[in-house]
DNA sequence: AAATAAATTTAGGCAAATCTAAAAATAGTT
DNA sequence: AACTATTTTTAGATTTGCCTAAATTTATTT
């Protein structure tokens, strides 16, 4: 497997979360910066393979052997950013570039043997879960923030945009994973938060909320 | 650069070491398994990105920059060899096809941040000297066992060939960086040498002596 | 239901890195 | 020095992954 077509298999992965009937070929392309004439071309060769099922105009979705590999592909990708986040010491909004480039490296044994270095982590560092050697993985029950009810006592265990710009926001207001949050009152006007963090009280507007994933507890 | 360049230029490096006045464009294809004819175009490029000075039929050699790359990959493979045997737990004659992979990946903070979690080590697990991020690196003092003279205690400080084969064997003979060798005698008939290792006694082929790096003490 | 817009595919090309086969240069040998 | 063998380069093709531009299909409006 290439990495190019690695990388259309993981996109068209992540795609199929939002999108579970068919993911489109102009969502590929905006995914990966390319052109969907290059999208067309390269689901031809991944159907050739197996590992999408595509019909000409009606989007693509993986294959059971497809979506096995995507998994280790995401499974190699959040565990090496466990390890530079965990070992190596860099901040959470600095691993995904560099674990883009990590997730391609081939080798069995040494995924098998990070998982162990690591100590079988189950999550990464933004909160994502880390399929096992089978593919599987466990979801954890969690919904975003700007949903959840006021007065109860929510735990910060995941972004759902991680993108280094919204990182480094949640950074700058010291709120970090395993945070407990708690909704004091929703404004009517623009859906903003008043929330209460670790004991201390902060303004979150919905956009931020939107992108929190929290659990109750 | 692209992965097939770094790869000539680590080849082209390695080379150089034992022929120091230019390397010919068979011996880049013998190592690299390409034919002869796919080395001249690629020597253009390098040629054109100024990493190499080539003249047709005259072989070719780094140029500084194209030096300096060519340390910054090998760093970067020998770091990452030491990450696998220390910490990740594989074995020497293992890591080698694994950091082939790992040498290409582009951070400079990764591998500043993983010499750092290393503890700045000077030599990979066969001994290998490790440049700095400067690209300078301790060249030690050293001789092939073959060479030796009889009587003195040396310690096996590296191994001149790397292959898996040759690990492996001198894993079976209990034989690892770091163990004192003293020459007992050296046969005529064929060089072999009986030494005393670890003191046990051991008889070697001129073939493993020749491989066998070692100092004085 | 046409007409327009948007999405997708096809056709034809390009650059990187490789190959085979033939030509040219260098090295080795009588 | 001439001939032969070896090495190296050139010429022309192939594959992968991408592109532009044009054609086609599907979706959306009027």
């Amino acid at each position: 497997m290439t990495i190019s077509e690695e990388n259309y298999i993981k996109v068209i992965y992540h795609l199929a979360q939002v999108s579970p009937k068919g993911v489109s070929t102009n969502a590929i392309a905006g995914t990966l910066d390319t052109k969907a004439s290059s999208v067309t071309d390269m689901l031809k060769k991944l159907a050739d393979k197996n590992w999408v099922s595509y019909q000409k105009y009606q989007g693509v979705s993986l294959t059971e052997s497809g979506l096995q590999k995507a998994k280790m592909i995401v499974r190699k990708h959040r565990l090496w950013e466990v390890f530079l986040v965990e070992k190596l010491g860099f901040a959470w909004d600095e691993v995904h570039e560099i674990a883009e480039e990590l997730e391609h490296i081939q080798s069995e044994a040494l995924i098998s043997k990070l998982d162990d270095f690591l100590g079988f982590p189950t999550v990464d560092p933004h909160g994502d879960p880390i399929p096992n050697a089978k593919g599987e993985m466990v979801k954890e029950e969690r919904i975003v923030l700007s949903e959840a009810p006021l007065h109860q006592a929510y735990r910060f265990i995941g972004v759902k945009d991680s993108s280094a710009g919204f990182l480094q926001y949640l950074d700058k207001q010291q709120i970090a994973l395993g945070a407990t949050i708690i909704i004091q009152e929703r404004e009517d006007f623009d859906a903003s938060l008043s929330v209460l963090i670790n004991d201390k009280v902060l303004s979150l507007s919905q956009k931020i909320a939107e992108n929190l994933f929290v659990k109750q507890g």
